[in-house]
DNA sequence: GTCTATAAAAAGATAGAC
DNA sequence: GTCTATCTTTTTATAGAC
């Protein structure tokens, strides 16, 4: 378990965030300096080029989805329900990556999109098993996407179009019915 | 019928086509300019601002979606298919209107978000008469924002995880199924 | 309506002190 | 490791000729 520096960790923080909060837009190096609490060079002996850093964004969001597979495995309420519970933006850290690396793919980041493109085809290896045919998976795929493309743009993750509570769950039950 | 300038109109379509293309970073006043050809002071005769150009992106995306909802009442396959059918992107002015709003909205503009949220609500509307009930809705306008989502992602929109042909078929007989 | 020239600000990156 | 100072390029915007 290498620990990687703190300062380093809240420099990517602060960019995380600045990218889900305000936008591809927001995210310079000044702005993520700032909010990280250090100055530009302290930003770049960590991170020596924007590239740099929308790199060190993307190794984070490939660690947390290797997290999340284990726990979908393990998932007590079933793979395709955890995956769509899930779905459903918390402000958790994985969340948080996801829609920041969206957003950088919006912005023109062919790797941030590759990326992307390849965390959906692990997990849509993880829940083929556990539905009925390809048009299944397709289907409990984008229900996902979609739920995420609300969640990244609606500024209030709370409100906003996206179920939660008892929509959800009828959701996840109407999903369910028509994968298994 | 009010007919706006051609040389208006070519620089919105060089901005759009910047953005779906290249993403929000590239689609600058200067490469939009050159991309329509014309110079940059042209192109702020027609547009004194970047923002004034993003707003002209806004309001062709409402009429054409005015358009839209036209068309889908009167589709004879049905509202629902059609709406799922028309959510793969294949290039059509109103899929390219909405992916360029779409990369505006990620790169932080939040004008370009709440137009979003506002079409997606307008949709909902026209789509609700047409589904058994509101758990049925959300999983119809998920999985067009699913596909749409994936549209946005991937350079090619022919290949990629987008279902179309029999795929497609088959995943709006199973939506069908569940929503009616 | 469309152009060139230029100003003003912001963004990414380098150099070198501490 | 972190800082300040500086440089370059890019981006937006203005002024004014044609």
């Amino acid at each position: 378990m290498s620990r990687p520096p703190r300062a380093r960790e809240s420099v990517l923080d602060a960019f995380e965030s600045l990218l889900v909060d305000d936008g591809e837009r927001a995210a310079t190096m000044d702005a993520t300096a700032h909010a990280a609490g250090v100055s530009k060079g302290g930003l770049l002996y960590h991170f020596a080029s924007k590239d740099a850093l929308e790199r060190g964004l993307l190794d984070r969001l490939e660690t947390l989805v290797d997290e999340d597979l284990g726990q979908m495995a393990a998932a007590p309420e079933g793979t395709v329900a955890y995956y769509l519970r899930t779905s459903v933006m918390d402000g958790d850290p994985l969340d948080r990556a996801l829609i920041a690396t969206s957003r950088l793919a919006q912005g023109g980041r062919a790797d941030a999109a590759e990326a992307l493109q390849r965390v959906r085809a692990r997990w849509a290896d993880a829940l083929r098993p556990h539905v009925r045919d390809e048009a299944a998976l397709a289907l409990v795929l984008l229900v996902s996407d979609g739920l995420y493309y609300n969640n990244a743009l609606s500024s209030d993750p709370v409100s906003g179009p996206v179920p939660r509570g008892a929509a959800l769950d009828a959701l996840i039950a109407l999903v369910e019915a028509s994968a298994h």
